[in-house]
DNA sequence: CCACAAACTTGCGTGCCACGCATCAAGTGC
DNA sequence: GCACTTGATGCGTGGCACGCAAGTTTGTGG
């Protein structure tokens, strides 16, 4: 994971992708919700110092391109709740994981809302989360002993969990709102977690 | 929502609609989830009797014709809750308003199938069970007496309903798996209420 | 240090698609 | 029956995804 553990061929092509996804969310960002499709394929390339074939090499749509930062970083939420000490509870585990994962650094607010209030955009997050949902769900089968084949318990739960942090990422991002994004997180993990709810 | 209660235009749109819809997931299922891309949209509109132009005025894009069956059943989500009777308990009231709303019929395996089985398709469902949590969580709210403007808990519950149907529909596709929906539904949506649980 | 192989980038061409615009036909209210 | 509304269709345009075949950079063995 770390840039010096990869040859520079991997690194080359992190950077390149890189490049590519922040040009992408930049120039949305620029254009707003609604001018999404004023954002062509040229302008993202040329930002990004890259051909649009190349563009292409990397991602197959512009919604894929800006939501990559987004995708990756849940992708590593399965990653993120193993990480966490064998003992610990269920619901501390998940808890403290995802406020780890999800505030180092804190979510940028104009990126996210950009994500969240364009349809086209949310349906591409949607799915990367949902992409994440099934190592999550096997890591919390792991820390639970459920067998995941047969109870549902994990895959309902991790798929709880995914729907809070949208629900909390919302939330942060209403106007108003003043509490950090760690707290509106925690919030919204506590109701996913009734049963075990220390008060 | 009869058709004897709408007029003649209104009746006539839909109808055109659902063809086009029906046609799309038709010829989805005939080429399976690795040919979507086999599914042009000629052929959509050719086999649903329209023109090509007549179905870009209902979709702007194959992947939401072939869901939109789906999407409009999962937007009738909160309506169902909502016509549950107002006493019921919040668990009982969800459990049977889904079961019944996905019950009636019980759902087409292929199409199912098809759908979770091909990301483009599962992402456009998936926006399509977002875009349905909305009224489902001012049921639930109203139904608990939440302030859905300050409390977390009728939006992430919300999402938390959406994500165990999607895992029991997964579930409920698993090869050897032999129970109806209804009960793998029912079992799924236990999961997401904890506290609640009778046992 | 050098050549060779693997992999990445790029340009070009093709087929498909979304959508604006103008026109035609069907339905509706008076 | 008539003017009006609304949906269906044809056509043209701009844009995009992707296969293909160079050209170029990077990693490796001699």
């Amino acid at each position: 994971m770390n840039d010096d553990a990869m040859d520079l061929r991997t690194r080359n092509k992190r950077a390149t992708r890189d490049a590519i996804s922040n040009a992408a969310l930049r120039l949305a960002i620029e254009q707003g919700p609604s001018g999404l499709a004023l954002v062509r394929v040229h302008d993202i390339a040329s930002a990004a110092g890259v051909s649009p074939r190349t563009y292409n090499n990397y991602f197959s749509s512009r919604e894929e391109a800006i939501c990559a930062l987004q995708a990756d970083q849940a992708g590593r939420a399965g990653r993120a709740l193993r990480a966490r000490p064998a003992g610990e509870p269920l619901e501390q585990a998940v808890v403290a994981a995802m406020v780890e994962l999800y505030t180092d650094p804190e979510p940028d607010r104009a990126g996210l809302r950009m994500i969240m209030s364009t349809p086209e955009l949310e349906g591409e997050a949607l799915k990367a989360f949902t992409m994440a949902e099934g190592p999550l769900a096997e890591a919390i089968a792991a820390r639970t002993g459920a067998d995941p084949e047969r109870d549902l318990f994990p895959a309902v739960t991790a798929a709880s969990v995914a729907g809070a942090i949208r629900v909390a990422g919302r939330h942060w991002l209403a106007p108003g709102n003043t509490d950090s994004f760690a707290a509106v997180l925690t919030r919204a993990l506590s109701c996913v977690f009734p049963a075990t709810h220390p008060s």
